[in-house]
DNA sequence: GAGCAATAAATCAAAGTCAATCAAAATAAA
DNA sequence: TTTATTTTGATTGACTTTGATTTATTGCTC
């Protein structure tokens, strides 16, 4: 590929979603990590895009606020990539996975690597991110919540009916015994729910903060999922399947 | 072959594709690279393309250093930006609106005034953008395209059928007196057909070199949209709804 | 603020690309 | 036809780009 079509594709990438990583850009160009760099540091002498530490940013989203975290989520980012780095090993070839919207699951879109399924998601950020890294891309539609892009509302729940999906992964804000899986809100929950039931394997990545941990509303009891984490919890969650790193 | 016919055949195929490399002409020309590179050089020279390392780009594609302000230059983009804008006052307050996946269609999301307004489009990037913006934001689902990030597919066509608009958007790639408003695929035009149908008020965003324009796939007849433009085309048009910018 | 992991820069070898040269082929002129 | 001129393709060594490796820096956690 010529310097000057990476050039293009990452300005016309960086029109689509505010910023991208080196990691990501190197896949997306099929070229080293050095030469994405060295491409950044062009681009950002020339003036048409924002150079940041671990990638880049268009140069009108630069420092509005929000965005800047948008590059790289600060909580808990470590655990997050090592339980997305096991959640994709379990995708195999003619899957047709769902992807829960949200920011754990943003990381495991980052790290797939099957060519050979079908992704489906209800958050129109990780569909962009989806195309970009080239794989079948299927987007839930509805309507959409501010803060995570994500489609939720009788509609998302009607359409993410008509599929079944061999596998999916999702996250959660609350892991609790007496309470399962729980999150902050009620659209979100349903939406959730009539995916996970549509799974035939279904998997919930959560670091090990979320356990024992309980938000307004439950969209799946804990036996109707894996969980992947970064640490075992306490004994009283031995019965249901836990999945921790290699 | 001649080498003016070369010249000739290098220009046509960049004017198709933004860059090419020295190996690819060589096979296409039937010429040694050594030859290809002579070429290149002349019309360099001439700066009729631009020389880069490994072949050559299209001068309008080629990001110079000058240029950094004009990111965002893609074929007629300035009278996109005014088409956009006469658009975009026909939206008001409670409005439904439609807006078709696409590049000109991107350019009115950038200018949207109207807060009281719904937006649904078929578009991720789209989604995306319009979230960032504040709006109220519901997405069409549906199998992803990957060019324009747009949902298209059996899917969305059932989908965008449960919305009623008040007023929608789109975009075209031909307008003609005897093939109306087309597309170059079957899919893009079942999508754009379905929406279009459910608009109370349709407009379909066309620069002026749209006109007589004919591409595969028909997806409306004139009398469906209004067509804003940048200028006026020639009288056969007449009897449609023409609007100009004021 | 020290220690740690992630990211960036520097360095280097390998691969790819370029311009110069020259002989062969094609074209033009005599 | 013969000779002069131009164009082409192959070869060479110089130069550029790339990816891997090493070294330095950054930002985060404690």
């Amino acid at each position: 590929m010529l310097a000057a079509q990476r050039y293009n594709k990452i300005l016309q990438i960086l029109k689509q979603r505010h910023s991208i990583t080196v990691t990501e850009l190197s896949k997306i160009l099929k070229a080293s990590e050095a030469t994405v760099r060295r491409d950044i540091n062009v681009l950002h002498t020339k003036g048409v895009l924002i150079k940041i530490y671990g990638g880049a940013m268009s140069p009108e989203s630069y420092l509005t606020t929000e965005e800047k975290v948008q590059i790289r989520e600060t909580v808990n980012i470590k655990q997050k990539m090592i339980i997305a780095a096991q959640a994709v090993k379990l995708i195999k070839a003619s899957d047709v996975v769902y992807i829960d919207a949200g920011t754990t699951t943003s990381l495991l879109i980052e790290q797939l690597q099957e060519k050979n399924a079908t992704y489906v998601t209800n958050d129109a950020s990780h569909a962009v991110k989806l195309m970009d890294l080239g794989f079948e891309t299927i987007i839930i539609g509805g309507n959409m919540k501010s803060v995570t892009y994500a489609a939720v509302g009788a509609l998302a729940v009607a359409n993410v009916q008509r599929y079944n999906f061999t596998i999916g992964f999702f996250g959660t804000n609350g892991i609790s015994l007496t309470a399962g899986f729980t999150t902050p809100t009620t659209e979100e929950a349903m939406i959730k729910e009539a995916a996970i039931r549509h799974c035939k394997k279904a998997y919930v990545l959560a670091d090990s903060s979320k356990f024992g941990k309980i938000t307004p509303v439950n969209f799946a009891v804990l036996n109707m999922a894996s969980i992947i984490t970064d640490k075992k919890p306490d004994d009283s969650y031995e019965k249901y399947n836990i999945i921790l790193p290699d």
